[in-house]
Formats: structure tokens, sequence, C-alpha cells
DNA sequence: GCGATCAGAT
DNA sequence: CACATCTGATCGC
């Protein structure tokens, strides 16, 4: 089971002595308890958690957008666009009000609806599972060399051809695709049979090439067995390849892999795939390792080739399936012949075009998981070349693309609301609401909206006025705490505790039945204390770590945790601090850094107008500054530390002030899995360490936990589901037990 | 040409 | 793994 959680700051652990160059060990205990104003104080009313959020009095507006650079040495963009911030014109609601508005036309969304929850969280969410390569490939590892489907009839486990790719893999060195066979102790030549074990590796190689070279008429019966199956193989994409490629003299054609690894703008691979032997059966069957193992090195291509071969796969399972269904009945052809067949007419390259996505080559593969391949029959679109890509058949559907299902932790049932759904743009809304200003829950809001009124935080108002540029008309400013009414409906929101601006939203309709929309949050307890006296019927809940697994710390573990690490590498004044952050997000962990180290933290010019957006105050304010040469803690983008190489670019940059980078990456995923609950992990390449912290500002299971219990809900509506909608159902259940 | 949108990558 | 974001390709105005 997980741990309660209860004793977070108890196993608080400093980072080992031996990993940090510690002069003296620190304490865990309150030992600075005279700055550790990052420790929560009693008790009291929490609302303005994010300096600025209970300040409803818009701020005045900032001078006109002087030039300035796109982005900072940390390629972080600039969050200022042309449009400038006016708030002069804000409008907040006062709880009195009624706000509803005209152009309701009904509930959009209902229980009633022929919405298939599943279908819903595979359009929304689950593509990120989808397009995970790992995940997929994972599911149909073979071992290079053997492929999967043409000895699926041979009773005997090892087959000559068998053999013979097998130890072609095992060949390490080899090259050109010689190879040895290797039975019990001794070693035959493949083409000869000869017992080659006696010569040297140079002496077999001068061997099997001279058979290689009478291989045409000469191979042994063996060999030549296996080049009939071969050319059987793939008599069938021969047909449709107009330049064959010519071949080496040993085994298969590989020209439909050539064409292919052509297609993607990969021909420089050509010679590792030859020398491979990698034919259009093996490439199927290819995992990201192998590929590192014959040779491709390079990130990129590497996974591009990743990413192809999985459209590959998927081609291959849909027209197998579809295979199945049809009326093919041919006595002497197996189904598993059948489905090889099909795979390959499905899947083999037709033009050579380098750049093209991916996904045209294998149409009709939607790969958000939505419904759109279940577009009306065009005759048409069926009939189109098989490079047309899925995107276009989304474009197709004469709706822009917002044509899909709206899931249901989306809608408000009993409204006429729809929450976080700018993806979904429908004239049957005129209620937006938006919890917080991250990219995933805004996406599709462009300056163009014009479907009514979107309601939100001040603080993510501004946000949406200044880097979207949607006008102050049409945004509507909810206070915390403040109960007002909606077009019927009575709304209050709270602070989410996940960034800048979140808000979790409770609904009361007429009907009685209240909703409760968490956004994302980081459960605390005063959230409990906010709902008394609401019965909550329906709780759409962020179920990002909905699973035992994920149990991590109290975020004041882990800020004392980042703490004392920077405390005990400060001594060099040669160290670099680096602390990730997102455009809002993780902004208390690096202002209790400053604040506990009494140290000011390096932002861009653009964050720190950010900042004071947001409604920093002025005690906030002075712990920043956009002088990079007034301190040695930066704060940059999450994804710069996302990798060594990254890093070391950074470390590259600053060679003359600085020997030593400290990294830190705040994600909660750090505590996942096998990964036992800990306030960092450590990672060290030369002079650069990098920490994963498990700061999250999701909440973890156990919180998931004690929120349920205490709203008590009478259903729970998950809005994530990492691992497909069944699973969330699952652990959501295990959240009332 | 540019904004919107999407898939893929990090 | 992918919290949230960036990048490049494509489409439509």
């Amino acid at each position: 089971m997980w741990n309660s959680g209860e004793d977070d700051d108890d196993d608080f652990q400093i980072p080992p002595s031996s990993q940090l160059s510690i002069r003296k060990p620190l304490q865990p205990t309150n030992a600075n308890s005279n700055n550790i104003s990052h420790r929560r104080p009693n008790k009291k009313p929490r609302l303005s958690r994010y300096p600025g959020k209970e300040n409803v009095t818009p701020p005045p507006s900032p001078p006109p957008e002087s030039s300035s650079d796109p982005s900072d040495e940390y390629g972080t963009d600039l969050l200022c666009s042309s449009s400038t911030l006016d708030c002069s014109s804000l409008d907040c609601i006062p709880s009195s009000v009624d706000c509803s508005i005209g152009d309701f036309t009904g509930p959009i969304c209902s229980l009633g609806d022929k919405v298939d929850n599943n279908d819903c969280f595979k359009a929304n969410r689950e593509g990120y599972l989808c397009n995970s390569m790992e995940a997929r490939l994972s599911k149909s590892r073979i071992r290079l060399g053997i492929d999967s489907g043409i000895h699926e009839d041979d009773d005997e486990s090892d087959s000559e051809f068998d053999v013979l790719l097998k130890l072609c893999s095992e060949s390490e060195g080899n090259i050109g695709g010689e190879c040895s066979l290797v039975k019990d102790d001794s070693i035959q030549c493949p083409l000869c049979s000869m017992d080659i074990s006696a010569l040297s590796e140079e002496q077999r190689q001068v061997h099997t090439n001279k058979c290689l070279d009478n291989s045409d008429n000469q191979a042994p019966e063996q060999l030549q067995d296996s080049l009939r199956k071969c050319e059987k193989s793939y008599s069938l994409i021969e047909e449709s390849i107009d330049d064959p490629v010519q071949l080496p003299q040993l085994v298969t054609d590989l020209s439909p892999v050539l064409k292919w690894l052509r297609s993607l703008g990969l021909a420089k691979y050509e010679d590792v795939f030859i020398r491979e032997e990698i034919d259009w059966d093996t490439l199927h069957s290819l995992t990201e390792e192998d590929l590192l193992s014959i040779g491709i090195t390079s990130l990129g291509p590497r996974k591009k080739i990743v990413n192809a071969l999985s459209g590959l796969r998927e081609a291959f399972v849909s027209s197998s399936e579809a295979q199945a269904q049809s009326n093919c009945t041919s006595a002497h052809v197996t189904a598993r012949q059948r489905d090889k067949t099909t795979s390959r007419k499905a899947s083999e390259p037709k033009k050579t075009t380098a750049n093209k996505l991916i996904t045209e080559f294998f149409p009709g593969q939607a790969t958000d998981g939505t419904k759109i391949r279940k577009a009306p029959k065009d005759p048409v679109a069926e009939k189109s070349p098989p490079d047309s890509s899925s995107r276009r058949a989304v474009r197709r559907n004469g709706n822009n693309g917002k044509s899909k299902v709206i899931p249901h932790w989306n809608c408000i049932l009993g409204t006429p609301f729809l929450v976080d759904a700018f993806k979904y743009l429908t004239r049957n809304c005129g209620h937006w609401f938006l919890t917080h200003f991250h990219l995933d829950h805004y996406q599709g809001l462009t300056k163009s909206f014009n479907h009514g009124k979107i309601y939100c935080s001040l603080v993510t108002a501004k946000l949406v006025n200044m880097k979207i540029g949607i006008p102050w008309e049409r945004l509507q400013v909810l206070e915390l705490g403040q109960k007002v009414n909606i077009a019927g409906v009575d709304v209050t929101c709270f602070d989410a505790n996940h960034c800048p601006g979140s808000i979790m939203i409770l609904f009361e309709p007429a009907n009685g039945k209240a909703v409760l929309h968490t956004g994302d949050f980081r459960y605390s307890e005063e959230m409990a204390n906010w709902l008394i006296g609401s019965h909550i019927s329906s709780l759409i809940l962020d179920t990002t770590y909905c699973n035992p697994q994920y149990d991590f710390p109290k975020q004041e573990a882990v800020i004392q945790f980042v703490v004392e690490a920077i405390q005990a590498e400060a001594f060099n004044p040669k160290t670099l601090f680096l602390i990730g952050s997102y455009t809002i997000g993780k902004e208390r962990l690096f202002l209790e850094v400053a604040r506990v180290l009494r140290e000011k933290i390096y932002i861009n010019p653009s964050k720190l107008k950010l900042f004071e957006c947001l409604g920093f105050s002025k005690e906030d304010m002075q712990w920043f500054t956009v002088k990079e040469e007034e301190s040695h803690i930066h704060v940059v983008p999450l994804w710069t530390l996302a990798s060594f190489k990254r890093l070391k670019h950074v470390a590259n940059r600053y060679t003359n002030r600085y020997s030593l980078i400290v990294a830190f990456s705040p994600t909660g995923w750090t505590s996942g899995k096998t990964k036992k609950k800990s306030p960092g992990r450590r990672f060290q390449l030369g002079t650069i360490i990098r920490y994963e912290v498990p700061y999250s500002e999701h909440s973890s299971f156990t919180e998931l936990k004690e929120f349920v219990q205490k709203v008590s809900p009478e259903v729970i509506i998950p809005s994530v589901n990492n691992d497909g909608p069944d699973s969330a159902a699952a652990m959501v259940s295990l959240l009332v037990t």
C-alpha cells in the first residue's frame, strides 16, 4: 500500500553528503527557523496563496511595449506579445449581479447524450499514451533479426533462415552481413556448412565472403531455401517499387526498407540497414534499443524511425482487422499469411518524399484517438491517395476541426457551461470557464474567440488578455469565495493551489445537483472547509496522480530539500543553480528559495513583467532581478533542464564564470512507478548535477483520497486518464474505499 | 504573409 | 513517464 503521507516532514532527507561535497551535514530540522517562512503558518484563510489574487483592483496599464528580444538566453519565449495589457475596462462581477447571457440555447452535454465515456477520454487525454512510442513498442518487443511472421508456420524453432538472421545479429563487428553459423560449440559456414571453428575471425570472414561470391549458383540448399522464402515475401512489394535499389548479393531484397528510409529523409542510414540485413518484416519488429545497437546513435533519427515503425504496426493491425472482416477465403492461404500480405500492401511506401508527415504514409490512422476516422462516407475521400494525411481528414469534416466529442469532464451537468473546453468551440455554449492558464486547458482559445463570455480568475484573465489578446469585454472575472449567479446557476470559485490564478469551481444549478470542478489542483486542508454545507453531486476531479504509486512529499519538504542542497553547494562561488519553471507554475518554489537563502534570483525580463502583472507584492518582487550577474540562482524553462545536452549548452555559455551547475527539475513524476518517496533524485554528468525533485502542483494519491472523503460526492468524473479510461475508473474507485 | 491548428518531440 | 510547452508542417483566409 501507500504511505499515509502524514510523515512527510519526518522522513525528509538531506542530500547525501557524498553527493554534494557538503562541508558540514545540515540538519533536517528547523535549524534555519528564523528563515523558514516557507513553513505553513497556523491555519488561516489562504485566499492569497498567490499574491495579488485577492486584489480585484485592476492594475494600471503598463507602458506600451518597447522593442524587445524575443527570447532570453535560456530560450524562454517573450511572454508579452504585441497586445498590451489593458485592465482599465476590467469587468468584475459583483456578487449580487445576475450575469445571465441571452445566447444560451440549452444544455450542451447531459448524461443522456450518446457520448461514450471512453470515447470522451480517448478524444481528450489518451493521445499522450497513444503517441508514446515506448508504450507501443514494449507490447511488441521482438528480438532483432527474428521475424515474427515468416516462421509462424514453422515447427522447427531454428529454421534455416531464422538461424541465419540470428547469427547475423550476433556476429558483432562483421561488416557487410557476413555470417557464421553457431551450433553447440562448432562454428559452421552458413553457406557451405563447413566447420570453420578453427579459423580466426578474419579467416572466417574471408571464407564466408568467398562462399557469398559464389552463392548465386553454388549456394547450398539451406541458403537457397532461405533466399526463396525471402523472395516470396517481397514479391508483392516489388511490384510497386518503380526504382528497385541494387542490393548486395546476400539474402533478402532490402529495397522496400531503403525506400522507406529515404522517405523519412534518412537515406544516410541505408548502409546500416543493408549491413544488418534488415528486411521489411524484420523492420516491423525493431525496437529503439535495436536501432541503437545497430549504430543509429543520434536521438532524432532514431525517434523518427521508431515513430514511423509504430505507424507501420498500426497499419498492420488495422489492415489485419479489416482483412479478418472481409470475405477473403483462400483455401491454401493461412490467416497469418493473409495478414502479412495485407499489411505490406497497407504500409508499403508508395512515394518517396522527404519530410512528409509520417501519417501521410499511413492513411486512415487517426492518431489522436478521436472519432475522426468515422467521418462521413465520402467516395472522393475514400479514393483519396494514400498519402492524404489524417489532419486533412479532420479539416474535411467542414467544421474547422472542432466537431469533436466533448469529454464529460468539460461539461457541467444541468448547466449550459463548458470548462476548459476551447478545443470544442461551439455556438451552443455562451459561457466558457477557464480554470487556469496552462496550454492544455486553454488550447483552442484564440483572440478571435467570439462564442460568448470567458469566466476565470483575475490572474488568468490578465494572462488571457496579455498572451492571447482576448479583449476584456469577453472576460468576466470571478472573485474567490464569492457566489455569483450566472445564467441561473450559482457559481463559486476557490483557489486550486495549482498555479497562479488557478481555481476550482462549484456550480449549483437549480436542480440542486451541485457539481464541483477541481480543474488542476493540489489539495490543501482548507479546501474541505470551503465546501462545508455544499452537497456535491458530481465531482470532476484532477486525477493526474490518481494511483497509489504516486505519493510525494509536501511542497514544503521539497522546498527545504532544494534550499539545503543549494546551501550545501553555495560555498563554491563558481556554482550556478538552475531552477526549472513553466510560463506560470513553480513560483512558490523559487520564491521560497530566495526568501530562505536571502538571495536574489535571476529571472528573464519577460518573466518579471509577468510577475508584475500577476500582482506579486513589492516584498516578493525584491527577490527577483533581471541582471544575470546579480545572482547565481537562475530560473529557466523546465525543458532547458530536461537533458544534459541542454545543460551542457548552458554550461558552455558560462565557462568562465561557473565551474559547476546544479539544476533542479521540479516534477511530480519523480516519485512514480518504482521510485520510492524521496525528496529528490540526483543525476550527474561531469560538472553538471541535476536533481529531479518531486515538487508537484497536483494532488498526490493520498491527498486525492482525503479530498474525496471530505467532499463525499455521489459521482466522480476523472479529468485525466493517464493509463486509459478503464484504469482511471479503477483508480478512482480506490479513492472511496 | 500570417494566424490557426495539428502532430510530434522534448 | 510526459506535469506543459515548443517546433515545424500545413491549411485557409
